[in-house]
RNA sequence: GCUGAUGUAGCACAGUCGGUAGUGCGUCACAUUGGUAAUGUGGAGGUCACGGGUUCGAUUCCCGUCAUCAGCUCCA
């Protein structure tokens, strides 16, 4: 028979089996072949596949699509373990997803318990190793199957196909699911799995329709691969900002403050005004922005003209009530309108465009109560927000310097390599959630997409994640439990000028539209930081530091020393503290260690008598004396240049 | 908003089958005055998230509210 492998070239081979044995060959590959015989696929790494197509395919579950299938065939078995502990449970979907598969039961919730059970189980259906074969049936008696079954999403779903489609099934040795597989060809395919937790659903993912419960579980490869991974959960957990922002006491929250209000403490507040200055200083000085100051709150007429009040009600915080009030306010959710009055403030010439203005923006949304989370989903944050008012014929290159801005900052921050870039659409088919004609979307998504390509920015395009006034682009981030966020957005906005009544006067003194760029340099404060602690576990590069560097006097002899050295610091405006206490110098250390300082200073009879200092770091571990003045020289120097220094190889052992 | 779990000292957690609570770390005091990851001793600190109900008596049982977590959905 003949295989054709995925870079196009044909191998024959002289049976199925000989296929498995020659496996090793094409070890990374990936194989389809026309094959009628049966296939017992276990060699190493390798498990043999039944495809759609009833064709078989080989791939390794090295090969991320292997991998896919194995995580798919173990949904099918925890499916089966569930239906034999629960047999009043009604199945529904259970798909494979990035980091493992879960399926979705019409079932009373699960425990831990439950799911320990389940798992027990599902080692009993791997260990029989059961052939799983595949067949097919016309809808009417694949209805007809799942209706004898008492199946009721089963038979929705199939009665959703088209008529006269052949329906695949997957049969593992008594438990038989509607499929499109592939799926491996047994059981036994699966060597290492662990079920992890479970949660409620929805059935087609819809609030008004039947709640499920959802067990989510992940299977790899191999045993050690597994706990690789659960151990990489376990890291996760420890980088978590919610749980470390907090242990390091850089926020909290208070219950009686209310949800998705987190109080930033002097250490996180320290931090984030690190960064405004920085990045005020940047925009004005370096790209051109000019800064406003506008209201937090506005009348609702504000928001009638904006479309907010129409397409953005819900999330708004409205102090008053229409009925009864003579005027309803509201927080503002978006600086866009404020700015525009700026704008409008006076009449512009073509010739003063583009027109870029900046404010550190406080924004206030009303989230539902369970989005909120830490610092990354909250009802009032801080963003470095921006309107660039400007001429059609400048967009494309503006466009392009906000995209280059974002960029710098997040090299700066060491956060680039984190990111993914995606262009935001509307969706025609959901045309009330938006403004503004079809014509004029499918043109600004073009201009996004070109520049895009333009700067050879590798992204995907996601319909109906547009603003509703305009599709954007979006920086997105994974968190440590690899869900995404965005963390910063650029707009592409040709309509709300028109709902403003906003213009400049062209060469030939007539009354133009300009077009206008929403966008933010470094996203919002809060979840800018909180991003930060799960990139570098809460070691920060030197200049973000709230703490930078400790003095810690041998003893208390030195106290006057220390203090002195403190203050020389300070002059030289680097966050400095003297740890005073008369505990063993060992101990400070530890505590400046678990602090996670970039530098702690050790001072005793010898530094004081030479006005030295003894510098430790996280970095490099003892750095060995030095001249004071030579100590600041050179932290000053990694501050100013926001320099992110690397942990050197001995101290990374400890 | 929905489903589930959780809420005991600053933090991590025990515990009370209903009779108002403990441990470790931290904190404070005293002694110790030290050289690169934990000195010793002693003390303080809790309306057991909040509000109702049942009870002679509730931190414990029941109901509600608030908050936290996981997920759904929604978003920067």
């Amino acid at each position: 028979m003949k295989i054709t492998l995925k870079d196009g070239s044909v191998k024959e081979y002289a049976s199925a089996k000989s296929i498995i044995e020659i496996a090793a060959d094409i070890s990374e590959g990936l194989a389809r072949a026309a094959c009628a015989g049966e296939v017992d696929g276990e060699v190493k790494d390798l498990r043999t596949i039944l495809d759609a197509d009833c064709s078989l395919s080989i791939l390794t579950v090295k090969d991320p699509e292997g991998l896919r299938v194995l995580r798919h065939t173990a949904s099918h078995v925890m499916a089966e373990a569930v239906k034999r502990l629960f047999p009043e449970a009604k199945v529904t979907i259970g798909p494979a997803i990035d980091e493992g598969f879960y399926y979705d039961f019409e079932a009373e919730p699960f425990s831990r318990e439950d799911l320990d059970r389940i798992e027990g189980e599902m080692k009993k259906i791997i260990k029989e190793g059961r052939k799983i074969t595949r067949f097919t049936l016309s809808r009417d008696e694949a209805v007809k199957f799942m209706e004898e079954k008492n199946e009721p999403f089963k038979v929705e779903l199939i009665k959703e196909l088209p008529e006269g489609a052949e329906i695949s099934f997957y049969d593992q040795g008594g438990f038989v699911d509607l499929c499109a597989g592939p799926h491996l060809m047994s059981t036994k395919g699966i060597k290492a799995f662990k079920l992890t937790s479970s949660s409620m659903a929805y059935w087609r993912g819809d609030s008004s329709r039947a709640k499920l419960q959802r067990i989510y579980g992940s299977a790899f490869a191999s045993k050690e691969e597994l706990a690789e991974y659960l151990a990489k959960l376990e890291d996760a957990k420890l980088r978590d900002h919610n749980r470390l922002g907090r242990e390091m006491k850089l926020f909290t929250t208070v219950d009686v403050i209310g949800q998705g209000l987190p109080l930033l403490t002097p250490k996180g507040t320290k931090m984030v005004m690190k960064m405004q200055r920085w990045i005020e200083d940047l925009e004005d000085n370096e790209w051109g922005y000019v800064r406003t100051k506008t209201p937090l709150m506005a009348k609702s007429d504000l928001y009638k003209i904006s479309g907010h009040w129409d397409h953005y009600k819900e999330g708004m915080f409205v102090l008053g009530d229409e009925e009864k009030d003579k005027e309803v306010f509201a927080l503002r959710p978006m600086t866009c309108p404020f700015q525009y009055y700026v704008y409008k403030n006076e009449q512009h010439s073509y010739r003063d465009l583009p027109i870029r203005m900046g404010e550190t923006s406080t924004l206030f949304r009303n989230e539902d109560s369970g989005e909120m989370h830490g610092l990354t989903r909250v009802r009032q944050f801080t963003i470095s927000e921006g309107h660039l008012i400007v001429r059609p014929d400048q967009m494309a290159e503006e466009f392009k310097n906000c995209l280059a801005l974002a960029k710098y900052c997040l090299t700066t921050l060491g956060l680039n390599e984190d990111v993914t870039y995606h262009l935001s659409k509307w969706d025609p088919n959901n045309r009330e959630k938006y403004i503004g004609e079809p014509e004029v979307w499918e043109e600004t998504e073009g201009h996004i997409r070109r520049v895009l390509t333009e700067l050879d920015i590798p992204f995907v395009e996601d319909v109906g994640e547009a603003a509703f006034y305009g599709p954007k682009v979006d920086i997105n981030a994974k968190n440590v439990y690899g869900k995404d966020d965005t963390m910063i957005t650029i707009q592409w906005d040709a309509l709300l000028a028109e709902q403003f009544d906003m213009y400049y006067i062209d060469q030939k003194g007539e009354k133009v539209r300009p077009c206008i760029i929403h966008r933010t340099s470094i996203g919002c404060y809060e979840r800018t930081l909180a991003w930060l602690i799960e990139h570098y576990a809460g070691k920060f590069p030197t200049w973000l530091c709230p703490e930078q560097v400790r003095v810690l006097p041998i003893s208390e002899k030195y106290a006057d020393y220390a203090e002195e050295v403190c203050a020389e610091l300070k002059k030289n405006k680097i966050d400095a503290t003297v740890d005073n206490r008369s505990e063993k110098i060992g101990y400070k250390i530890r505590e400046a260690r678990n602090d996670r300082l970039p530098y702690w200073l050790i001072v005793g009879e010898k530094e004081q008598a030479e006005g030295t200092v003894s510098v430790s770091s996280r970095f490099a571990g003892n750095e060995g004396t030095k001249p004071l003045a030579a100590f600041i020289a050179a932290i000053r120097e990694e501050i100013d240049t926001k320099a992110i220094r690397q942990v050197e190889a001995a101290e990374e052992k400890k």
